[in-house]
RNA sequence: UCCGGGGUCGUUCAAUGGCAGGACAGCGGUUUUUGGUGCCGCCUAUAGAGGUUCGAAUCCUCUCCCCGGAACCA
């Protein structure tokens, strides 16, 4: 079991405590989780939602939910059911959810506060030309001709902005701040666009829409949150959210914003955008999809949550830009699942076993323990006949010094059955080994032999009578809701080509064709990559996730 | 080019003026009816150069490198 990490940084909690200590804030302390609702939930979102909903909970605080749905184009309220439930699953049941779209009629006013002071006007100009004028790194900005006109023209602009009489794009509020600021976020930054996409909750009833800066910060203080974490690439919008802030007349203490560097993985995108290509695009077949790091993904493949969360605290929060390797987030996987998940055998690429010395017509049931780790998870029955399928790795016809399965001559053991002797192998023309001939010794029924003597190795096996095929849709069996009963038909239609690819031919014990929907199952030592022990260690991870995690980053 | 944020074992996170430590990865051993698990051991780091100090990863100066920033995205 990996140790708890007391030493996890966490500056976010340090300069929280301090806060609370001095009595800033009144000693309340108040967060928020406040994703777009445009994509599901990613792993990256989890170190979040521990962090947002973490902090919050230490200082005896609150942390919403709260939607931050300013743009129409992108949002809809599948992403919201969707983003909690995931939330739910993480371990934050929600019992309120907000929307910064319930703050539109404040924010509104506030920016004609904002005009009657002086600090906000309208510019009749398109983006193309805003920006230009905004000069660059080290360049001056130029001033726009409409920057000095009067509070009068610019309120009734304003309002005939939100009346609908003016085209898209045709204006935009403007913040009146610093265009020669060295920040370009304070070089007169847009504050509201003109747009006439269907709002998933407001409908049509607005046309303007503030932008995320004209909103984030305005949607904190209506709520009298204190602290506002965020990520990294936001601390250049910091003076800008402060600047906003200091003009407005607030319920609350201003709040303050603090960014932390976001989680990024070795052989994954933890992009939402980037997922959102990935699945628009069908590059994979839905935000589900189990080669994808979504929380859904997660889940479907039977991460425990807990194992999220361990993972979550373990890396800490700061301000380093640093891609953690996955193996770590799979340390905490296993850790949890070697526990808890049922040893399953399985053949993944089959050889013909033949017991040469198998009375004829045969069936043997032998009684193999559901999990080494955990006796009160059973024992479940597995057949065996004279006819047996192996993973073709396990045996070679001329073993390195190092190989200590199956090879002619030597004995080894089949998992909970006997000890067979591989005497001979039949090969094709090419070469190619098509079948392993053995005897059994049935003095070593269950595994172990009478006179002590020992084997190297312990070989996982399926009888050939009495196996299923993967192409009964295991993949299904085991990730999806549904246990289906026959399957008709192609029954790879739903599966990717790589995973058909990955379970064409398997064979599978029997006990796997009812596995219960959720199980986690663990292969006894077998894998696709039988070179590698890591990679072949969970039933997740037999499809070469890892593998398809990293093809899935190249192609976004 | 300007502004901001960063730089400690292979990776990641500690140590905040006092013996550079943990985890993951790797390597070796051991246990084992999974080449899994468990247990034991080993390996490797303060970006560079000066300075302050009895003492510097930590404070100061300069240099180098990485990331972010000029959407009517968030």
């Amino acid at each position: 079991m990996i140790p708890p990490s007391p030493g996890a940084a966490n500056f976010v909690r340090d300069l929280v405590r301090a806060d609370n200590e001095q009595g800033v804030f009144g000693g309340r302390v108040q967060t928020r989780f406040p994703p777009e609702p445009n994509g599901y939930l990613h792993i990256g979102h989890a170190k979040a939602i521990h962090l947002d909903f973490g902090i919050a909970a230490e200082f005896g605080g609150i942390c919403n939910l709260r939607f931050d749905d300013t743009n129409p184009d992108t949002e809809d309220t599948e992403y919201v059911d969707a983003i909690v439930d995931d939330l739910d699953w993480i371990g934050y049941a929600v019992d309120k959810i907000l929307y910064a779209s319930d703050y539109f009629e404040q924010i509104y006013e506030w920016a004609e506060l904002l005009i009657e002071a002086g600090r906000a006007y309208v510019d009749d100009q398109d983006s193309e030309t805003i920006s230009l004028q905004r000069g660059g790194y080290g360049q001056p900005g130029i001033e726009s001709p409409f920057r000095g006109r009067s509070v009068d023209e610019n309120l009734d602009l304003f309002r005939r902005m939100r009346a609908g009489e003016f085209d898209d794009g045709a204006r935009v509020l403007r913040a009146k701040a610093d265009m020669q600021h060295e920040n370009m976020q304070l070089r007169d930054p847009v504050m509201y666009r003109i747009r006439r996409g269907h709002h998933h909750r407001t409908g049509d009833s607005w046309v303007i829409y503030p932008t995320y800066d004209w909103a984030h910060g305005q949607s904190d203080a209506i709520e009298g949150v204190t602290h506002s974490l965020c990520s990294l690439e936001f601390d250049s919008h910091r003076p800008l959210y402060d600047w906003y802030l200091e003009h407005l007349p607030l319920p609350f203490e201003q709040p303050r914003q603090i960014e932390f560097a976001r989680l990024e993985l070795t052989h994954t995108v933890t992009s939402k955008r980037r997922l959102a290509t990935l699945v628009a695009d069908g590059v994979v077949d839905g935000w589900d999809d189990p080669r994808l790091p979504t929380i859904r993904a997660l889940r479907r493949r039977g991460y425990p949550s807990a194992a999220i969360s361990d993972f979550c605290s373990f890396i800490g929060v700061g301000k380093t830009n640093s891609r953690h390797q996955i193996e770590l987030l799979e340390s905490f996987v296993r850790d949890s699942l070697n526990r808890t998940a049922l040893r399953r055998m399985a053949v993944l690429r089959p050889l013909k076993l033949v017991i040469t010395n198998w009375p004829a017509g045969q069936v043997e049931h032998f009684s193999i323990q559901n999990n080494p780790e955990n006796a009160d998870d059973g024992s479940r029955d597995v057949a065996m006949s004279g006819e047996l399928w192996i993973e073709r790795d396990d045996f070679m016809v001329d073993a390195p010094p190092k190989y200590f399965r199956l090879t002619p001559g030597r004995e080894v053991r089949l998992r909970g059955a006997y000890f067979v002797t591989c005497t001979d192998y039949r090969a094709d023309a090419d070469g190619t080994v098509v079948e392993v001939h053995c005897t059994y010794d049935p003095e070593t029924k269950g595994g172990s032999a009478p006179d002590g003597r020992k084997v190297k190795s312990t070989m996982h096996w399926v009888s050939a009578e009495h196996s299923i095929d993967a192409r009964v849709g295991l993949y299904e069996r085991l990730f999806s809701a549904e246990v289906p009963g026959e399957t008709t038909g192609d029954p790879f239609d739903d599966l990717n080509p790589r995973s058909r690819e990955l379970l064409d031919g398997c064979k599978l014990e029997a006990a796997l064709g009812h596995a219960s929907p959720g199980q986690v199952v663990q292969f006894e030592r077998l894998g696709y990559f039988a070179h590698d022990v890591r990679e072949h260690l969970l039933f997740h991870r037999t499809v070469g996730l890892r593998d398809e995690w990293a093809n899935i980053q190249k192609r976004s």
